[in-house]
DNA sequence: CCAAAATACCGGCGGATTCCCGGCGATCGG
DNA sequence: CCGATCGCCGGGAATCCGCCGGTATTTTGG
């Protein structure tokens, strides 16, 4: 699974995560490689799976979103399937993660208003007990993976 | 600072959230728009701070980190910068947020071993009490906001 | 050690895309 | 009614992408 990257790979991941629309051609001006050596490399970056894809950054609080919110919900039984239907019907609820210890799922939800936080933390408190930490900042906005120096 | 944004807003932030790579002439093709009126409307999402960026999403897993952990960090007292150092010094502390809460901030950590996850605990257990919390699976990747209908 | 193969890189060409215009039509305020 | 503003469209120049053959370096196998 995992795939051996060497210093010129690490670079190119770097600025594709740093700007994922750079041209080509200027990023290959960046990692000093031509622009055919680059799309090359960026090509097998793709079809190993190492870059799994590419998308827009969008403000929450920009778009209506003023409240963020980690709920993690303690979820009894093996019954996942109506809380993935949840997942499909909500789109406020923008990450889940399964995890081990004592909230099975730990979730980032975003929210126009308290009173709409709460509406959707109903949603989720049919299935377990849900656990709710609301964010004041990102400290450290999500960054990638970077080499291990 | 929130902005107003209509049916076509939305649908250009989806396209964009999907594949932040495609061309602005498939992008207006797919919002049933022209090239450049999907250039400007883009330029616009940018400039009003919607759209914050690009980048590439890399698989942890394929670059080495196989391991993915919840740390939950209770930091008694207020003195913020030592942390923020460690953030600069740790690339594998991927996204760090200030929550409400007995836990102070959460935080994503990658390593690629379990040994290499309890070096980086250990560094982050100088500041208080750590909670770690292995992911099992991403249930629901990062997926960013859409309207709410 | 040498030769053959494989790999990674470069440069150039045609087609597509982006960027920068001016122009058109609708809406708004006086 | 009229001028101004806004969003959109279309066109042309510059740029970029994708594909090609050719060259240098590394790896493989005898």
């Amino acid at each position: 699974m995992a795939v051996n990257l060497d210093a010129t790979d690490w670079a190119i991941l770097s600025e594709l995560q740093r700007d994922g629309r750079i041209p080509l051609s200027e990023l290959g001006r960046r990692v000093s490689l031509s622009a055919s050596a680059t799309t090359e490399r960026v090509r097998r970056l793709e079809s190993t799976g190492v870059i799994t894809g590419y998308s827009a950054a969008v403000d929450l609080a920009a778009v209506g979103y003023a409240v963020l919110a980690i709920v993690r919900l303690k979820y009894p039984g093996s019954h996942h399937e109506p809380l993935h239907r949840l997942l499909g019907r909500r789109p406020e609820i923008l990450e889940c993660l399964r995890t081990t210890g004592d909230d099975c799922y730990v979730m980032k939800v975003a929210a126009s208003s308290m009173a709409h936080l709460e509406e959707i933390v109903n949603d989720l408190a049919e299935f377990g007990s849900a656990n709710t930490n609301l964010v004041y900042s990102q400290t450290l906005p999500y960054r990638g993976p970077n080499p291990r120096r």
